[in-house]
DNA sequence: TATAAATGTTAGAATATTCTAACAAAATTG
DNA sequence: CAATTTTGTTAGAATATTCTAACATTTATA
């Protein structure tokens, strides 16, 4: 059983992964707000209890028992999420920080009675990926709006940032996932889309927020 | 802000005071577990962050703040107990190790939501008062059913212990809070009692258990 | 009231998590 | 490729929480 600060230590490790699922010290160190001689007596630890690999020098990288255990971690905070949001009236921006404290909680019966009572969703308010009970994720392929030529419709699936001011933005502009967008132009000079939807006949997006905005094709 | 130690500690304090607030430090060390030299330094640093009174071999007193701040700790594992059997199905005798982790979490929103989604609950599932926002608490005068006598009807409104044992024997029997007991007669040998009520025509219940079921007059 | 029992404290150490300062290796670059 | 920059490691220390062993005080009792 990893410890709570253990357990933040994975969750990074997971979400900083590259392709060869490598880490660099420095990146944790950064990503955790900690020094980097604390990441290094962490990553030793965590080392000697089988979480991760680790070689002097080299990047660090989960071993299939750190994976799962990060994934499960991810699956409660992403169930807890959605619970907050569709069973007690919290806003999308609210959720991620009382989640962070909830994925902690060692109660699996909690969490599946949230899956049940959510009749077991895959992705959470921000679109993303719920990890199954296993720690599988499905990966979704979700284009970036900015990809998307004018004429196109598309529906906005999943977000690529969850910040709490990107997410008080569109609250701002009215868009949740889900929304219809029908892309009308692109400027050439600095790529910034204009769309309409439900209630909003002409709205600028900058490429900023378009490249957050992940999309899928309207289904006919 | 205490730390989730020392919010244990303050718990504890809590509900082992006497009629004068005092508590022993063995009498914590038993409860919480742990050796008394451990509560001895433990309570020296409650003492310096001014969350109780300390003297050299004296009992300790909690502060007014800390008498406050574990109310509010009670609250919330209350009002989370509530929620878990009013809003997720949960059985009474399931919920307290779950509150025993929520408790702790740092969010108040959480809490007013599930206090306004329960329509502010003034007892939790056995029928223990739950602080209000202020950390007061208001005192319910019940009497045990050890003190009904034969042809008395009452009401099943608290439990002086909520061991998933005991909750696991009440589920047995069916009774539950707001259950209307007939008491029928009463066994001077042992000082047990025989009880009627919905679907059970005659119960016998041992004095061990009836001095701690809480009950209320019916009122008429 | 002297002694034993119960209760409380100190000393010293261990583990987990963190830090700063100093040093070492690897990567970048002129 | 040698110098610099970036990245990673070690050493040593601090805080929080816990322990055991030894000692001290208070309370109960013969």
């Amino acid at each position: 059983m990893a410890t709570q600060t253990e357990e933040n230590y994975l969750k990074s490790l997971f979400f900083l992964a590259n392709e060869s699922g490598e880490v660099n010290v420095s990146e944790l160190a950064v990503h955790l707000q900690v020094s980097m001689p604390t990441v290094n007596s962490m990553v030793k630890s965590l080392h000697k209890n089988g979480w991760l690999v680790y070689e002097k020098y080299k990047p660090v990288i989960l071993t299939s028992k750190g994976q799962i255990e990060a994934a499960l971690i991810v699956r409660k905070h992403r169930l807890t999420e959605m619970f907050l949001v569709q069973k007690m009236g919290f806003g999308w921006e609210e959720v991620h920080e009382i989640a962070e404290q909830i994925e902690h909680i060692q109660a699996p019966k909690l969490f599946e009675r949230m899956d049940e009572i959510l009749n077991f969703p895959t992705i959470d308010p921000h679109g993303s990926p719920i990890p199954d009970k296993l720690g599988k994720i499905q990966t979704i392929n979700y284009q970036s709006l900015n990809g998307i030529k004018p004429n196109e419709s598309v529906i906005l699936a999943a977000l690529t940032n969850s910040s709490v001011e990107f997410l008080e933005f569109l609250n701002s502009r009215r868009l949740s996932l889900g929304t219809v967008l029908h892309v009308i132009s692109k400027e050439a000079y600095d790529q910034s889309i204009v769309v309409s939807y439900a209630g909003h006949p002409k709205e600028t997006l900058s490429e900023k927020v378009c490249e957050k905005l992940l999309v899928r094709r309207v289904e006919s």
